[in-house]
DNA sequence: TTTATTTGCTAACGAGCGTTAGCAAGTGTA
DNA sequence: TACACTTGCTAACGCTCGTTAGCAAATAAA
């Protein structure tokens, strides 16, 4: 029973700790100090492992960009499927991906402020391209017929605006 | 009797332009200093005014809690009108108190959790209570037969979430 | 005039911040 | 055996933080 190489990489749960304190208390007024002492860590010991603070935010937040795009991406593999399914699905890639870490979410969704630049307008790009993926199917569904809306960037905007509530209160 | 009160006193410009870097940078990524330097003046010299950073913070969500529950109140003071258009006006007068002052609903809507305790509890307790008025507007609703949803609760959150929304994408 | 109030300054306080250097123990590989 | 790597420690660095004390000038009230 050695304790070496565990089965969740000691970044990993550095991470995923963070991410809970990011979550909990906003990037700005979580130390690293807390952050160690929740691993049962010195401060100091965490920089063996990663390179700063702000490292870990920038891993949380792009990496569920990536989530985000690779659930939409399934959700629209069919193009010729109708368009009311393919938007059926991308709505429930994205609440997949809220749901499966609403921490990780939160942190996404609010926190993504304290990257500095140039990461802070790359997100932001990546966020723009996200939401301009859904107002497009939805002006697609208009098109086609299959949707009805007045405007298609207000649909997609308070459709992910109602989805992007739900980690303030979804309990899993 | 008064005589000397400045147009806007000193103490509300410091609110004012306190609540726009809170909404800007995050209430624990705003330094004193900050603040001080956009009014024009040193650090030390803002408590003159105030008591503390936490002081201005706490003015800013209590101001705007009581300025909710206002619309309301005001919304639904005929309480022998038809449901819907109660609701209609509570939404309206929602929406009015979010776009009157757009940073201080980004305030009130993400930078009460740096109140500490007890305000933080109160806090929520407020947030609840209105959530709470919403959500019987709905269910009365139903129950007369002017609303229809299959659930009164999930109606108010999605409704209140859609509207919270707001400040993140409005332009004056 | 004297007195009180308002407003702002400078200088500094103790505390906490993110981060680094240097060292040591344990483990995996050859 | 020897070596490299991983992991974590202690101690400290330079810096910024919120806040306070004490002083000064201007203004208003008596």
């Amino acid at each position: 029973m050695s304790t070496t190489a565990p089965i969740r990489s000691r970044k990993a749960q550095i991470d995923r700790t963070a991410t809970a304190l990011f979550r909990a208390r906003g990037f700005a007024a979580t130390s690293m100090r807390e952050l160690a002492t929740e691993l049962g860590l010195e401060a100091g010991s965490l920089y063996s492992h990663i390179k700063s603070k702000e490292e870990i935010l920038h891993r949380v937040c792009f990496g569920l960009a990536e989530e985000f795009f690779a659930g939409f991406a399934a959700a629209t593999l069919d193009a010729t499927a109708p368009i009311a399914t393919q938007l059926r699905q991308a709505i429930e890639a994205h609440v997949r991906v809220l749901t499966r870490d609403s921490a990780a979410s939160a942190v996404f969704l609010h926190e993504w402020r304290h990257l500095s630049e140039p990461a802070r307008t790359e997100f932001l790009a990546l966020r723009d391209r996200y939401e301009a993926a859904f107002r497009v199917l939805i002006q697609r569904g208009i098109a086609a017929g299959e949707l009805h809306a007045p405007d298609a960037a207000f649909a997609a905007l308070t459709l992910l605006a109602s989805l992007n509530w739900l980690p303030a209160w979804y309990r899993p």
